[in-house]
DNA sequence: TGTTTTTGTCCGCTATATTGTACATATGAT
DNA sequence: ATCATATGTACAATATAGCGGACAAAAACA
């Protein structure tokens, strides 16, 4: 139900595909599992996934953890990560950011990027009222879910976003469908206006503010948001925009910036 | 010369080992490359490292940056590396530990692990009088170059120890030869007395002090060290040990603990 | 200008990685 | 006790991934 590139079925999978499916599965669930559960889950052949994880696992790559041979991501992937996060040094401008738009606003900030062809929050700062957030930092939603989701493909042609976007994720949480012309409408009109409000879709009780944090090529690579309950959000509309243009103006120096080379 | 795990030498490489060896590669270099530098300075045929390259980049593990079409290591792996980060929740009282240890002793105060047979220093907390240190962050170096290496393979038996460490790792950076007997001998010595300290191989000006941080099993997950000016370390020796025992301890209720599972 | 080096693509051969299947245990349900 | 399910291992078949080598464009150099 998640395998996301799927070219053609019935063919044999690559190794290198199969196992960063697997990684990435595991980060979805944030747990630890044991081989067994990771093929029926993603629907690989177990002898196959038995040997990827063996392989994983000698590498530092994957870790036992939590018993029972239950496999997690590995301290490997925190390195290489670390590596990452050096190189394209965004975090700590990007922290200092969050807590400013934080007190400003005694709202809920985010840091949010593109994972793959999904959405996820990079960083967040609680307000001063925290409520249950229906998405946790380094979970992947669908695109067309979020605020976000309509700044961070604006830079793509119509056919391109309809091709990147997986089908499926225009089916909302509550089950609805969303017209992907509505949805390609919305991203329009959020490039125009350099931002996108509305009330969250993944819950009824909050809504969210997202401004783009432009990168080299002067397209969305992040956004900010805030994320308020929305009565709240109604009434502080245009001081909360205000604070959110501010802070991704800070930003833009700094994100997605290699230090050298 | 880098080659860390050639089985026997002649032989087809599988593509996931030859992958993460260009992870690895473009971590250690700590820099963007074209993939033709990659295939030679790691001994790599130039095909295979192009199909791979473009495998990566194509999942996102590694990006294209600083032009030229030189790659990277990607946003993938940091959000990998973050759900690591996130279920082994070591950071934050990690930082904190650091932040207090460089206080209280204004000396550069380091948390350091094994990354697979070779050391790496995790965080670091400038002293006072911050001085170039020879080992950057996230730079992997031979563990018998440390003081932290004696600890952090202190549970295993002689043998494994030996089979462990890369054979070449036991040449210093002057280019000595560390007697294998007298690193084992050196290991023993810290395991017993619960600290290993020295004057610095790797430079001739500092002295280096290490403690373990104990994990789950009992041994060594890590450890917590300070690297000071030489004459500062043997004025103040059991005041600095004393400092980082405290801080040891009271970091082993928190590292390596899965917070679920 | 001509020459060499660097960089990227393409293609056929074959060693081998992926996979289905079978087997062996442990665990749990009835 | 019997059956079903969950979990790990072993192995052979074959689709294919990794490799060497050829080719060409571009860049560096003379």
């Amino acid at each position: 139900m998640d395998a996301v590139q799927d070219e053609a079925a019935g063919k044999r999978a690559r190794g290198l595909d199969r196992a960063f499916e697997i990684l990435d599965f595991l980060r979805q669930k944030r747990q630890a599992l044991k081989p067994n559960e990771i093929a029926a889950q993603i629907g690989a052949p177990r002898s196959s996934v038995y040997e990827l994880v063996n392989l994983l696992l000698s590498n530092g790559i994957l870790e036992f953890t939590g018993g029972e041979g239950r496999v997690y991501l590995g301290r490997k992937l925190y390195f290489l990560g670390a590596a990452y996060e050096n190189h394209f040094d965004f975090t700590r401008e990007c922290e200092a950011t969050l807590e400013r738009l934080a007190d400003e606003t005694r709202e809920t900030a985010q840091f949010c990027m593109l994972d793959g062809n999904r959405y996820t929050v990079v960083r967040m700062r609680e307000g001063a009222r925290p409520f249950r957030i229906s998405t946790d930092v380094g979970q992947s939603v669908p695109i067309p879910w979020t605020a976000s989701g309509r700044l961070l493909v604006a830079h793509l042609a119509d056919e391109e976003i309809l091709s990147f976007i997986p089908p499926q994720d225009f089916r909302l949480p509550g089950g609805e469908w969303l017209e992907p012309q509505t949805f390609i409408a919305e991203v329009r009109q959020a490039e125009r206006e350099g931002l996108f409000t509305f009330n969250s879709i993944v819950d009824s009780f909050t809504h969210c503010f997202a401004v783009p944090v432009r990168g080299e090529e002067g397209h969305a690579a992040a956004t900010l948001c805030l994320v308020t309950p929305r009565d709240d959000g109604i009434a502080n509309r245009d001081r909360y925009l205000d604070c959110l243009k501010k802070a991704a103006a800070g930003l833009e120096h700094a994100p997605a910036r290699p230090r050298r080379g």
